[in-house]
DNA sequence: ATTTTTTGTTTAATATATTTAACAATTTAA
DNA sequence: TTAAATTGTTAAATATATTAAACAAAAAAT
């Protein structure tokens, strides 16, 4: 789902490095430093002309904004309110870092409301999944076999295998997952 | 001035390139064609996201989109009503093609409204100018020397020297001018 | 300590992008 | 030829980006 363009974390790599403030890059720039700080969280679709305008004062093209490599991500602790929500609808995916590119685990605090589905998947990606169950009732399908787990219950497969998972309980089911090679 | 991104020319070129429609383009993408249609003639700044939306079938990233070469102009013959305007104001500059990366000669029809004034331009770029008034009256300076120029007049010179030209008639003027390398 | 700046974020107001629907011009079908 | 479909463009309606102004939190100054 995560198929966006990262223009926030692009920009404020950009403008941090410069170690110029979001209200200094604004008045540079001509643009009002709300939508700098919009841009930077992603909470806005920029056009091409403010962004151009941005870049200017950097200075950097836009091919090369968007060519250029996201700086690797090097924070080594993530508290509980700064994991990256990767999910949607029914479906909590909170991700250890913003940008795994150079990592080779991916470790996230999933959320399953009830009903939740994650349909079969097919995906054939050589990957290998692993989980335990803090609270609430999981099913977990691997090929043919069902499974329904409890809490402090735990899986661990090669996720080639079609798959699946469904919080078929009446409470919020609560998983702590690692992944490797990152799927998404 | 014409400073621009043109993203028009480049996502016009993409599509003809693939032999499809406005509104081919328009139902893969999700975008109407009327958008499309804006954004090939430069008439909104559309958004980062939409223009992602575009470019993901044709399909080519955002990137290597303002990184790849425009396709060089190859039109012969432009109509009156193709020329390309790059003036304002009261400064008509209608081009002979749109995009002259490639070209070492630029030909223009410049019309001055009264009063017009391009201003002392000190620039000291290596080239030649030379003009012919169709129309009009033209007060030509270059260095300390001023001229007036009438219907059937010309000019040339070299254009690392000061020069301005003003309309100091009470009707248009009207020029044919060709310049080399192109001064913008 | 207590102002005073400076920081990043958010909300309501405004500006502008985008869509829907219509148009005229050209091409294709019959 | 005429009718039908397809082309690109434009105007009015609508959705959304952007701004101006206010906010709370942190840093700097007194």
């Amino acid at each position: 789902m995560s198929n966006e363009i990262d223009i926030g974390i692009r920009l404020k790599n950009l403008r941090t490095e410069r170690k110029i403030s979001q209200r200094q890059l604004a008045i540079k720039s001509g643009i009002s430093n709300a939508t700098i700080s919009l841009v930077e969280n992603n909470k806005t679709n920029p056009s091409l002309g403010l962004l151009k305008q941005v870049l200017d004062v950097i200075p950097i093209s836009i091919g090369d904004f968007f060519t250029m490599d996201v700086k690797q991500e090097n924070k080594i602790v993530h508290r509980a309110d700064e994991l990256t929500e990767i999910g949607s609808g029914l479906i909590s995916y909170l991700q250890v870092g913003n940008n795994l590119k150079n990592y080779k685990l991916q470790m996230m605090l999933e959320r399953y409301q009830p009903g939740a589905d994650t349909g079969k998947s097919m995906l054939s990606h050589e990957s290998e999944e692993s989980g335990l169950v803090l609270q609430g009732r999981l099913e977990l399908t691997v090929g043919d076999e069902v499974y329904v787990l409890h809490k402090g219950d735990a899986y661990l497969f090669n996720s080639n295998f079609p798959h699946r998972f469904r919080n078929t309980g009446r409470e919020e089911c609560v998983v702590v997952s690692a992944c490797t090679p990152p799927s998404f």
